[in-house]
RNA sequence: GCGGGUAUGGCGGAAUUGGCAGACGCGCUAGACUUAGGAUCUAGUGUCCCAGACGUGCAGGUUCAACUCCUGUUACCCGCACCA
């Protein structure tokens, strides 16, 4: 009887920093490949949801190790933040101390998993040597325009003393403490990702993910295509003001624009303020519609609301009337400006019926026409637009500049300072790393302003430029700061003089398969092709990809078909059934319940058919027979060699799983299994069940299995192969008939013909035509006009 | 609303990409061994009017051949609706 418990240990030991497990940098000899799995997050212990993620991810890395690949397979975690800062918050320890213990649990724990691991390589995004090179990319945008500071408004809760999104604020109230929310002027740096918008999109292209995760990506860029018609805006004199560009894909409509509608949150509205007859309306106005949700906004479309600006204008560019402003909250602040056209449109026709506005009628016959001769003058009325200069082509996109600082304690501080005399002065790259300064008074402050603000001595500092008494920045990093490079720096995890050595990151080049979870596909994803594309493009970093390929792990689901996570109460430890049924049980188990992007639903059903294969496997050892491969068992191998390798790649573990199950109970059945049988059996299991294959290696073998060498196809060993040919007529199946492999159609009715009973049948058939698939059927049709049509 | 994905036995899920539908496992049924069985072994297990016919959400189509391709349709899941 196999003992789990104790082979399990043995070989968790001998593991611990085992050699086989590290990358090596230049490998003479070896091809490399590189296997990623997300960070961890360091805020409590591995779940149900790693262990689906990572032991696919472990299972090719160890298939590559065994191919004779230099696997790259490291981890690290995602330190900075507020989970870390929360967490941190709640049990009163420090957060730097409350890491460092998190990133050793969770070593612990992934070695409890069987995790293969580089464990020399493991870093968090608060140490200070990596977030050196965080606040180092800074610099770099921020030295190539790629990041700006603007004055933005935000719901802002007193009572909890963070900012809140318009979802988290309906109606004004709190949504966690149910107390005010007020309006607050804030700072915010932005980076320039909206520049990025179409290099995302060619990333997204060339990535190999599936389609739904790649349509994700793409519906978060949102990019339309569309015209663009600058309207002037004048005041009640008819002085010019300046121009609203709106955004249009049916640009032939202009004519019939009777007024501009605008989101609540519009700049143009803000910044002419003083020119609004009705001021104070409109205030009180936007202030209501900010705190309706987005959601609310665009479902609730009855409830939609809306305010006539006075005092200010636009004129239409075609008819070059005065046509008037309505805000409403039916646009979303990053829609833009829109144009009203009451005349063709049902919503706008109640929007200006409501303020009294005139409807624009459209008077070119063909446009009433049919719907040919309509569209035939929209595209060409569309020319016309664009040929006068009034519209021009353009493209929107819904996604929008990276907004990058939070008011917290826990991030990486920015390194920059506020001089009174050289305004926003960037720190020197020398003095980099700018520490976050110890203080265990780290809790946001009444104000909402960032608990680093309060510690004077860190924030009174010279300016660099020119020594002058200056202010450092008192806002951090955002936690996908730190995420959104990392993969860079596991190629030279120690590097004090660079983010890493260029010749290392070329050495590793891009991620061969990056694994993980699918809820970061549209941020943290978006934000590592930005900041790659970034870093490429400045010469930091040789390729501009960084992922060859992406797998979305699917969720665990609890029985009720919720998301199966650690602060769910029915939420199983992996580390529970590791306990009770051992890891490599465990391991199977959860990736034999489906397929690596499926959502499963976790159950201990059905883990006694893992627990008997694992037993079936050790008690092979009770039949082993004969020292090479038998004639009888060639095939079969074969066949699982094939399958098991393309199904590791493809991270098809469950059906991985099956081929095995089925070849052990070939095995069982014939009653015997063959050293070399053996040795190969185990070497293919190996990625999926590492210890009990190691141990029945080393017992059998007097070798580590590490060290051995993944089997290849060998069609050399097979004297004659046979396949099962399937007969059919009128494509109903008669016989099946073990015959050779690769006869052409006339060797096969030569070889059938051999056979009496099947002669027999056979002659007395008028075939019409035969079809024939090479080593698997042949079709005889024998009717005529069967499927005649009429 | 827009876009993407999925739909197969009692259950989880297979199907080499157009070629034996239901691999593998659970569960279930019967038997063996047992004081016992939540252990092990053996056989069976899609449905039905069972020498046959019908079966991959539903309705059509293409083909010698369709879970697979095309058209339409229904249900569910995911993304977008500034938590960036």
């Amino acid at each position: 009887m196999y003992n789990f418990k104790e082979v399990e240990e043995k070989w968790q030991e001998k593991w611990d920093g085992d050699e086989h497990f590290k990358a090596i940098d230049f490998h003479p000899t070896k091809p490399k490949y590189y296997v990623l799995y997300e960070f961890y997050n360091v805020s409590g212990n591995l779940h149900m949801g790693h262990l689906k993620g990572t032991v696919p991810a472990d299972a090719l890395a160890r298939m590559k190790r065994l191919q004779g690949y230099n696997v790259l397979f490291p981890i690290g975690g995602d330190a900075f933040g507020l989970p870390a800062e929360n967490a941190a918050l709640k049990t009163g320890i420090n957060p730097k101390d409350f890491v460092a213990k998190g990133m050793k649990n969770v070593v612990n724990q992934s070695k409890k998993l069987g995790l293969s691991f580089d464990y020399d390589r493991t870093i968090a995004t608060s140490d200070e040597d990596y977030y050196k090179w965080t606040q180092w990319i800074f610099l770099q945008l921020l030295k190539n325009e790629k990041a700006y500071k603007e004055k933005g408004i935000v719901n802002f809760c007193p009572n909890c003393k963070t900012v809140l999104s318009n979802e988290d604020s309906q109606d004004g109230i709190c949504d966690r403490c149910h107390g005010k929310v007020v309006q607050e002027d804030r700072w915010v740096w932005y980076l320039k990702m909206k520049e990025y918008a179409e290099k995302l999109l060619e990333n997204v292209d060339r990535i190999d993910m599936s389609e739904n995760l790649k349509e994700s990506q793409r519906n978060w860029i949102g990019k339309k295509e569309g015209y663009e018609i600058p309207f002037e805006i004048v005041d009640e004199e008819g002085n010019h003001l300046g121009v609203e560009n709106i955004f249009t894909q049916e640009a032939y409509f202009l004519p019939g624009a009777a007024y501009l509608s605008m989101a609540p949150e519009s700049r143009l509205i803000e910044k002419w303020m003083e020119k609004v007859a009705n001021s104070d309306q409109v205030k009180e106005y936007k202030k209501q519609a900010s705190f309706r949700s987005a959601m609310d906004r665009m479902t609730k479309t009855k409830d939609t609301t809306s305010c006539l600006v006075r005092g200010i204008y636009a004129i239409n560019p075609f008819t070059k009337k005065r046509i008037p402003l309505i805000m409403t909250d039916s646009i979303l602040a990053t829609t833009g400006t829109e144009m009203g056209i009451p005349a063709y449109r049902q919503k706008h026709q109640e929007m200006a019926d409501q303020y009294g506005i005139l409807p624009q009628y459209i008077t070119a016959p063909e446009f009433e026409g049919d719907a040919e001769t309509s569209k035939k003058w929209q595209q060409e009325f569309t020319k016309q637009l664009i040929d006068s200069g009034l519209a021009k082509k353009s493209v929107s996109y819904k996604m929008q500049d990276w907004p990058f600082n939070r008011q917290r304690y826990w991030g990486e501080p920015f390194p920059v300072v506020f001089c009174p005399e050289c305004g926003t002065v960037p720190l020197k790259e020398e003095d980099l790393p700018l520490t976050l300064p110890e203080t265990n008074d780290y809790k946001p402050r009444e104000d909402g302003s960032s608990p680093l603000s309060k510690i004077t001595d860190w924030v009174n500092c010279k300016c660099p430029k020119c020594g002058h008494d200056a202010k450092r920045e008192t806002d951090t990093m955002p936690n996908w700061a730190g995420s959104s490079w990392y993969w860079l720096r596991y190629c030279d995890p120690h590097n004090p003089n660079q983010l890493a050595d260029p010749e290392k990151l070329k050495y590793w080049g891009s991620v061969d398969c990056y694994t993980g979870g699918t809820e970061h596909i549209t941020r943290h994803v978006l934000y590592a092709f930005f900041w790659q594309n970034f870093l490429y493009e400045i010469g930091a970093v040789p390729t501009r990809d960084p992922f060859k390929r992406k797998m979305g792990s699917g969720l665990i689901l609890d029985t009720e078909g919720k998301k199966m996570s650690k602060s769910s109460t029915n939420g199983v430890s992996p580390m529970e059934v590791i306990d009770k049924y051992g890891c490599d049980a465990a391991r199977l188990h959860i990736h034999f319940l489906g397929g690596y992007e499926d959502n499963t639903a976790w159950t201990y059903n059905g883990i006694n058919g893992i627990t008997g294969f694992l037993n079936k496997v050790w008690d092979l050892q009770d039949i082993v027979q004969g020292e090479e491969i038998s004639d009888k068992h060639a095939q079969a191998l074969e066949e699982l060699t094939k399958k098991v390798t393309s199904d590791i790649e493809a991270l098809k573990l469950n059906t991985a799983i099956a081929s095995c199950m089925g070849f052990v109970n070939q095995m069982k059945r014939d009653k015997y299994i063959t050293k070399e049988e053996l040795r190969r059996f185990l070497i293919l299991l190996n990625p999926l069940a590492p210890h009990i294959t190691s141990e029945i290696y080393e017992k059998t073998f007097g070798e580590n299995i590490l060290d051995a060498e993944w089997p290849k196809e060998d069609q050399k060993n097979q004297s004659v192969q046979m396949t099962n040919i399937v007969i059919c007529v009128n494509n109903k199946k008669k016989f099946v008939v073990p015959c050779p492999k690769g006869l052409s159609k006339e060797q096969l009715l030569d070889y059938l013909a051999l056979q009496d009973d099947i002669n027999a049948f056979l002659s007395n058939l008028e075939a019409q035509n035969i079809y024939h698939v090479p080593d698997k059927m042949i079709n005889i049709v024998t009717k005529k006009n069967v499927y005649e049509k009429k």
